[in-house]
DNA sequence: CTCCAGATTATTTTT
DNA sequence: TAATCTGGAG
């Protein structure tokens, strides 16, 4: 009989989680304290112990793989694999909910789900139908915008009974509002959701149908989330909803780990958990299993500098370690060279490089690093940077699939109807948008009936015509064979791999072995899914998976190769070896969340979650002179790192950098001098005419420089520095 | 449709 | 500075 050992394997205060089934419970879990350890025990022992169902018992992780990994080391605990247990990101969670509960919306089941850039492709079309301004309601605002207020459960009619946001002027607002509804309106129009909705009408629906509600609240008796410190307000709202009935919800995060604010999650969900829940038991857990005191010490350290905080201190029993390094150089080049020899030399004298990694703030900060990592012929990966599923190719085939499982996705629509290029212009293609639009039908519907749009010439009639017959035998197909068949005659009927093959740009060859990958991952998925559903994939079961799917994060694990990524990336990962650089004022802070206390307050915690990811050896290091577009600057080191004891690293003693003694240097063309400088790009300033503005550049030096600032009311110049204030004057 | 030149823009990005 | 985007011309 199978019995789980608990005193072996964890800490008193890990049991103390996995035996607190029953009412809320608060796990604040330091970095590298064993929490994922924790909930496969937690959930092992609702199992086997408690005798739970499965299907009662929900987890949610904030990524896939976090899932996936989950899922995996449950079952190697347990012996046997656990298929009916819920485990999965909100996301995929609320997709299972919305594609199920179908009737009680708007959409139907097989809705499309749009990513970034098909959210931003819709608002273009919006800009252009109905004459927005880009200048005066900027795209990348305008997305920023959509995500607070759905994140916040805000449609566009609750925006009109509430006061304007105070950031916002009022008629950006104006605009905003009206293109947050023609934006809504598109996406019904073609059965689609972008990642926010998935969320979004998820918590509407719990919250306004009390039969949907009470089916889930009574299905889920035990709720477990991870990395509750990056939930926003519509995840808080939809596990409120669910953990209504049995309250027995266990929350698990750091408050001194979450770094994703800008993307709506609110730090405020862990930090008030004990109020919006309430007899809460609250388990800490301190000791961390992965890195030396040392480190530990260095990281306590930076983050008992932040003021919003539960109060925690990490311990561990792995001894005090190498004391971290911190270095500086005279340059990038240098910084990145000096790294890269360091790592040779660990390397030769036999680390594995897969245990080497080095992070940075921004991905511009990786061209260096890697130039010297070629130099010396040192292997590595960029992890995260570019996402298989975001390619080019592999958004086309997706449009093909999306189109045939929803024929009202005219966005999907219209990137394939001359993608491969088949003599559809663009001028058949308005007639078409004309006409649906004329007669509220969808694009794929008009195709059907083609001959009788008399607009259009007979040439466009018959590839049109076509076309329409190559979809129709996919959709025919897609009715009852396996999905892995119809991505496979989507590809051979459109001769794409030849297509490819047959370009003299360097880049199409790869689009072709990207298509194969696709297929490779299709077969993957097909195979998984007839060994655990016994019967055959179908593209509707393909869809809402893929969807979700970021990276096709497989191949890198084994490989020995170092990691280049940036700190955001690294979150949740360990190595051995762990190199920060650039930790310099204006880039850790970065200079565009420098204007706030939250702001640093962030930045703090993005340095402290790189400092934690090193188990054995840390070493942080800043330059003097760094480059920034076309202007050259002499920046300091980081806050984050004058605040601190220097005894904290090797030798500890004073770097003359630290003490920031005035500094002289030969005056060079366009660089400016630390003692000089006023003005920095992105910097906030204020006009007495004008009134507030941002810095969008810097020529020539000091007071003397002449700015070109744009200003929130709209006008954009050039200015003398000495005729405009910053905050610092004020 | 394709190509080139000028314009634009540059933080992080779990889904 | 440099990479990417856009629109107009051919």
């Amino acid at each position: 009989m199978f019995s789980l050992d608990l005193s072996t394997e964890l800490n008193s205060r890990q049991i103390e989680v996995v035996k607190s089934t029953e009412g809320p419970l608060l796990v604040l879990a330091g970095a590298g304290s064993g929490k994922t350890k924790s909930i496969i025990y937690r959930v092992a022992w609702l199992l086997k112990q408690q005798k739970v169902a499965p299907w009662n018992i929900l987890v949610v992780t904030f990524t896939n793989k976090a899932a996936r990994e989950l899922q995996d080391r449950l079952e190697k605990l347990l012996g046997y694999s656990v298929r009916s247990l819920w485990v999965g990101t909100f996301h995929s969670l609320c997709l299972r909910i919305l594609r199920f509960e179908s009737r009680h919306l708007a959409f139907n089941s097989n809705f499309s789900i749009y990513d970034d850039d098909d959210q931003k492709s819709v608002l273009k079309k919006i800009y252009k139908a109905h004459g927005f301004d880009i200048k005066k309601v900027p795209l990348q605002k305008v997305m920023a915008y959509l995500g607070k207020n759905k994140n916040k459960l805000l449609l566009p009619e609750d925006l009109d009974s509430m006061d304007s946001d105070v950031a916002a002027s009022g008629e950006f607002m104006k605009s905003f509002k009206e293109i947050y509804r023609l934006y809504q309106q598109q996406l019904l129009l073609n059965q689609a959701l972008d990642f926010d909705d998935i969320l979004l009408f998820t918590a509407k629906l719990l919250q306004s149908n009390d039969e949907v509600r009470s089916k889930y609240q009574s299905m889920f008796r035990y709720i477990m989330i991870d990395e509750y410190q990056d939930t926003n307000y519509a995840q808080f709202q939809i596990i409120f909803q669910l953990a209504n009935q049995h309250r027995n919800i266990c929350v698990v995060g750091d408050d001194d780990q979450a770094i994703y604010s800008w993307r709506g999650a609110s730090i405020r969900n862990i930090l008030e958990f004990e109020r919006d829940y309430n007899e809460v038991k609250t388990v800490r857990l301190e000791q961390n299993y992965r890195s030396t005191m040392s480190i530990l010490d260095l990281a306590n350290a930076v983050i008992a500098k932040n003021y919003r905080r539960h109060n925690k201190l990490l311990w561990s029993e792995l001894g005090r370690g190498e004391a971290p390094e911190l270095l500086s150089f005279e340059d990038e080049t240098q910084e990145a060279r000096c790294v890269a020899e360091k790592v040779f030399g660990m390397w030769k004298s036999g680390a594995k490089l897969n245990n080497i990694a080095i992070l940075y703030r921004t991905n511009a900060q990786s061209r260096n690093l890697e130039y010297a990592f070629m130099q010396q012929k040192i292997p590595y990966v960029i992890v995260g940077s570019l996402y298989f599923y975001q390619r080019m190719e592999i958004k086309d085939i997706l449009a093909y699939l999306k189109v045939i499982a929803n024929p009202d996705d005219n966005e999907s629509m219209l990137r394939i109807i001359n993608e491969p290029p088949r003599g559809i212009g663009q001028t058949t293609i308005n007639k078409l948008i004309a006409h649906a639009g004329k007669y509220r039908c969808s694009l794929f519907n008009c195709l059907t009936y083609i001959e009788q749009i008399s607009e259009i010439n007979s040439g466009g009639k018959r590839k049109v015509a076509e076309f329409a017959q190559l979809m129709a035998s996919f959709k025919s197909l897609a009715d009852k064979a396996n999905v892995l068949e119809v991505v496979k005659s989507i590809i051979e009927e459109l001769k794409w791999i030849e297509h490819y093959r047959n370009s003299k740009d360097q880049k199409d060859i790869s689009r072709a072995e990207n298509l194969i990958e696709f297929v490779t991952a299709t077969s993957e998925f097909s195979e998984r899914f007839l060994r655990e559903n016994e019967r055959l994939p179908l593209l509707q079961d393909y869809l809402p998976h893929i969807a979700l799917q970021t990276d096709l994060d497989k191949v890198q694990d084994d490989q020995d190769t170092a990691r280049l990524m940036t700190i955001h990336n690294a979150k949740g990962l360990e190595f051995d070896t762990i190199f920060i650089v650039g930790v310099e004022d204006e880039l850790l802070p970065h200079r565009m969340s420098m204007d706030a206390q939250d702001g640093v307050e962030e930045e703090r915690r993005l340095f402290y979650v790189g400092i934690t990811r090193a188990k054995l050896k840390l070493c942080l290091s800043y330059v003097k002179f760094r480059r920034l577009y076309d202007t050259f600057y002499y920046p300091k080191p980081s806050v984050f790192i004058q605040e601190l004891d220097p005894r904290l690293f090797l030798d500890g003693k004073e770097d003359p950098m630290l003490q920031m003694a005035p500094r002289t240097r030969p005056k060079t063309n366009k660089v400016i001098l630390e003692s000089e400088k006023h003005y920095r790009i992105g910097q906030r300033v204020f006009h007495d005419e004008y009134g507030y503005g941002k810095i969008l550049n810097v020529d020539g030096v000091g007071a003397a420089a002449t700015l070109t600032i744009s200003f929130e009311k709209g006008t954009l110049t050039k200015i003398i520095g000495s005729f405009i204030r910053t905050d610092n004057e004020a």
